[in-house]
DNA sequence: TACCTCACG
DNA sequence: ACGTACGTGAGGTAT
């Protein structure tokens, strides 16, 4: 059980360096079999130890690299290959292939880099990978999910590799192993480096300045020693560097198959060890192959697990105390038979709930388990806890541990996080069927869960973060926000007024009646019929969103009028309508947040969405009035001033952009002042600049800035803007080409606060895909730590908040809406304060506060 | 159910 | 040659 293992083996390195291992040994007829023996045995030995799920052999394919092609001497001081090794290679590969092990060579590429880019690929599928290989340059390639096994004195002797032994041997991480390379040299690679810099100088140049870029950067800061021998070295430290870093995005297939073998398989590889005179491996043979039989190590669980890990011994509960002496200290999970319907809100009925511990699971009345978690909240294991929450009373302590959450911190980009299917998928069992097996599986979900948080290093996002957060939205939730059913009803009736006024205008002006709403009908009677300019083809008729009728709509009032229509129907269903049904008998509205939603680490509001109530034209804001402050309360809106920008600011550490936020300047005009070059610019000048740092932020394209630009903006008007601002704010640029390499290399990238996110399309093989990988790369850190940075504010402000009658309504991604006692308004500046030092930039954080009766009418507060 | 359109940050 | 900015949720029509 545990993660599904890989092992990828370097082939000929770990032939090579078993050939020198290994006591010379040949066959009767006098064939050398010393390699073949030590690998062999190696391979065996990893077979019984690591029980891998999955094996692949890289090889060098023949021929020269990428890396001779800009560096003939690579490898150039290389001898020949023994002929009594080169023998052995040739009988290696049939091995190999009698083994039923998939072996894989790209043209051009060393093995290294099949090896880098597998491993690569076997963290995304989440994937624990063992490399296994003679050769210490792998290195580079360790971190939480890929360790190396190389053979220490001769080859049944191993040492394993975990980032922790790295530091432990060389002073510093994997990530400074090319670093290191570069300054000391490899001469069995002709790798030139730095002369006069060996292990030592090397190992205390990255202690103390990490990588080479930054030594290259602080070069006045080094030693005056080194300072002398890299002058003149530069260059050949970079390009040593390059030699020395492993390729991760090799074009190549590898489908992680589960590795097994047939009984001919079988029989083959026996007879072909027996050819090899290899009498002990021979005889090891059924035992340690025998296991990988038939279905491979993945199914051979299929059955037995559900017998043996997922089976429970079912007992049952009459009530809570019954339940209470029956369970022993330490944690539990409970698994809801049916979970709580949410429009229940104080309904209470009676449900069967599960409640597991170790092999023991009892069925109990679910309001059995409710006092139990509420007696014992710090030990229970929850999947899903937030409805669950809903029913408790506000203030409750987080839960010990949610399988959903902690599979999400995990693997954001999921859409799925059904708890069956996580058991299926962490604990490589069969589906579990009854509720039984679900308590069980959900158990031994937060083992498995726990471990991989710990290794991929995101056990601070679940602990600090996360699972704090579900009781604080558990309470919005129940809380709601106080809305005016009379309010939208009657505004319900007007927009149906008007619709009525607008759409018998544009059936006049097109002659006939038509469905305004459909998109195809719209198209032909405006341009089939019509017969109006710039119609745009889209894949399944006429494109008629806004951008295309708005540059229409001042010459041809019909256009205008169905813009208009769009906008009154739009506001009527979505919103008018839609709200009014939902207002609860306790006059609130309760929408319900996704922590698991959006892949960024944002929440996301549904049922009704809170994050998209109207704000930006007059009409939609008659719906944000009807969003009010309980009686005797005031609605308080927090929020942060151009968040965004502002991480962007931290994490690049452009210095006019820096400047800009400390000197507390408007930073549109700031970057328009730049890129134009004058001290006073005009509004145009200002909203175009806007909408470069706007585009920064979501990966720019000419054709999409152009687009955003309006009307009169060319392809390569952008173009221009663009290379105005990469060349003003250089940063911004190296940042996000630095981001998106870190997505190439790790497969992820990170926010300011250690959350994750994967993109699996990086090294897509269609261009599109890959370019839209790279863009949500780049947007990743920065929508990522704005949220953090939200989600630590609802955190703190909670407990600002604890024993006052103010409390936290509503998250709409920059904003915190509370609901405030009127005469308790001086709470306000302390949330203020607490939102500002949420999580420290290195430039201020600015939060504005308003107060006001509704979400619409609302003044500034002046702090 | 897919697609379009549009509301928000 | 192709499609076009990041992240969402929701309602409508047409299939």
């Amino acid at each position: 059980m545990g993660p599904k293992r890989l092992v990828i083996i370097d082939g000929y390195a770990l032939l090579y360096r078993a050939f020198f291992a290994t006591r010379y040994l040949s066959t009767s007829d006098g064939r050398p079999t010393n390699a073949l023996f030590g690998f062999t045995a190696m391979l065996f030995q990893l077979l019984e130890k690591v029980e891998p799920h999955a094996m692949v052999v890289a090889l060098d394919a023949p021929g020269k690299t990428f890396r001779h092609d800009d560096y003939a001497e690579y490898k150039g001081t290389r001898k020949p290959t023994a002929d009594e090794l080169k023998v052995q290679l040739n009988d290696a590969r049939d091995l190999i292939a009698a083994l039923g092990i998939p072996a894989i060579e790209v043209k051009g590429f060393e093995a290294d880099d099949v090896v880098g880019t597998i491993s690569r690929m076997g963290e995304e599928n989440g994937y624990e990978t063992t490399i296994v290989t003679g050769d210490l340059d792998s290195l580079q390639l360790v971190d939480e999910m890929v360790s190396v096994m190389a053979p220490k004195t001769g080859v049944t002797e191993t040492v394993i590799y975990t980032p922790a032994d790295v530091v432990a041997r060389y002073g510093f991480g994997p990530e400074f192993i090319a670093d290191f390379k570069a300054l000391k040299g490899d001469t069995s690679d002709n790798i030139p480096g730095v002369p006069g810099i060996g292990d030592k100088g090397a190992a205390e140049l990255i202690t103390a300045f990490g990588t080479i870029e930054s030594m290259i950067e602080k070069f006045e800061e080094l030693p005056a020693k080194y300072q002398k021998k890299i002058a003149g070295n530069q260059d050949q430290m970079r390009k040593s560097k390059w030699l020395a870093t492993i390729v991760r995005d090799v074009p190549l297939e590898y489908d992680f198959a589960v590795y097994k073998l047939t009984e001919d398989q079988l029989t083959a590889a026996v007879s072909m060890l027996e050819k090899l005179e290899f009498r002990g491996l021979v005889k090891k043979a059924p035992s340690v192959l025998g296991r990988y039989l038939g279905e491979g190590r993945t199914t051979e669980p299929a059955v037995e697990v559900i017998e043996e890990a997922l089976a429970p011994t079912e007992g049952s509960c009459a009530d809570y105390e019954s339940l209470l002496s029956a369970l022993s200290a330490g944690p539990y999970s409970v698994f809801f038979a049916a979970p709580p319907i949410r429009d229940d809100l104080f309904q209470e009925e009676i449900r069967l709930a599960y409640v597991g511990q170790g092999k023991n699971v009892f069925e109990v009345p679910e309001l059995a388990a409710r006092e139990l978690l509420q007696a014992r909240p710090a030990d229970a294991i929850l999947h899903d806890a937030k409805p669950t929450y809903r029913f408790q009373p506000a203030g409750a302590p987080a839960p010990g541990f949610d399988t959903q959450i902690a599979a999400f911190v995990l693997r954001s980009e999921r859409s799925n996080y059904a708890l069956r299917d996580l058991v299926q998928g962490y604990l490589e069992v069969s589906a579990p069927t009854t509720p039984f097996q679900l308590a069980n599986g959900l158990f031994l979900l937060k083992e498995t869960l726990t471990d991989r948080l710990e290794r991929e290093s995101q056990a601070t996002v679940f602990e600090g973060i996360e699972l704090p957060l579900v009781p604080i939205l558990a309470d919005m939730e129940r809380l709601g926000i106080a809305a005016d059913r009379g309010q939208f009803r009657e505004f319900s009736g007007q927009l149906q007024t008007e619709i009525a006024v607008v759409q018998a205008r544009v059936h006049k002006a097109a002659g006939r009646e038509f469905t305004i709403g459909s998109p195809k009908q719209l198209g032909e009677v405006l341009f089939d019929e019509m017969k109006l300019p710039g119609a745009q083809k889209t894949k399944t008729g006429y494109a008629t969103g806004v951008e295309v009728l708005a540059d229409l709509a001042a010459e041809y009032p019909i256009v205008a009028d169905v813009l208009s229509w769009r906008e009154l129907t739009k506001l009527k269903s979505t919103y008018a309508d839609a709200l009014e049904r939902l207002v609860r008998p306790d006059g609130r509205i309760h929408t319900t947040y996704h922590q698991t939603g959006a892949a960024t680490g944002r929440l996301s509001s549904n049922d009704p969405n809170l994050q998209n109530i109207p704000i930006r034209t007059e009409l939609g804001r008659s719906i944000r009035k009807a969003f009010h402050a309980a009686e005797g309360f005031r609605l308080a809106s927090l929020d942060y001033s151009q968040i965004e920008l502002r991480v962007l600011a931290h994490l690049c550490e452009e210095p006019a952009l820096v400047r800009a936020f400390n000197d507390r300047e408007d930073v549109h005009t700031v970057t328009a002042r730049a890129m134009f070059h004058e001290n006073d610019v005009t509004k145009e000048q200002r909203r175009m600049a806007k909408m470069l740092n706007y585009a920064v932020l979501y990966g720019v394209s000419e054709f999409g800035l152009a687009q955003q630009l309006g009307a009169g903006f060319s392809v390569s008007e952008a173009r221009a803007l663009i290379t105005q601002y990469n060349e003003r704010f250089p940063s911004v640029k190296e940042f996000t080409n630095s981001i998106i390499a870190e997505a190439r290399s790790k497969g992820f990238t990170t926010t300011l606060r250690g959350r994750r996110r994967h993109f699996p399309d990086i090294h897509a093989a269609r261009i599109n895909d890959r370019k839209a990988a790279e863009r949500q790369a780049m947007n990743a850190p920065i929508q990522g730590t704005a949220a953090d940075m939200l989600k630590l504010a609802m955190i703190h402000c909670t407990e600002v908040l604890r024993g006052s009658s103010t409390r936290m309504l509503l998250n709409v991604h920059d904003e915190l809406v509370f609901e405030v006692p009127i005469g308790g308004e001086d709470i306000i500046p302390k949330l203020q304060r607490t939102m500002e030092h949420a999580l420290e930039l290195n430039v201020p954080t600015e939060v504005d506060a308003k107060i006001g009766h509704d979400w619409n009418e609302m003044t500034p507060l002046t702090s």
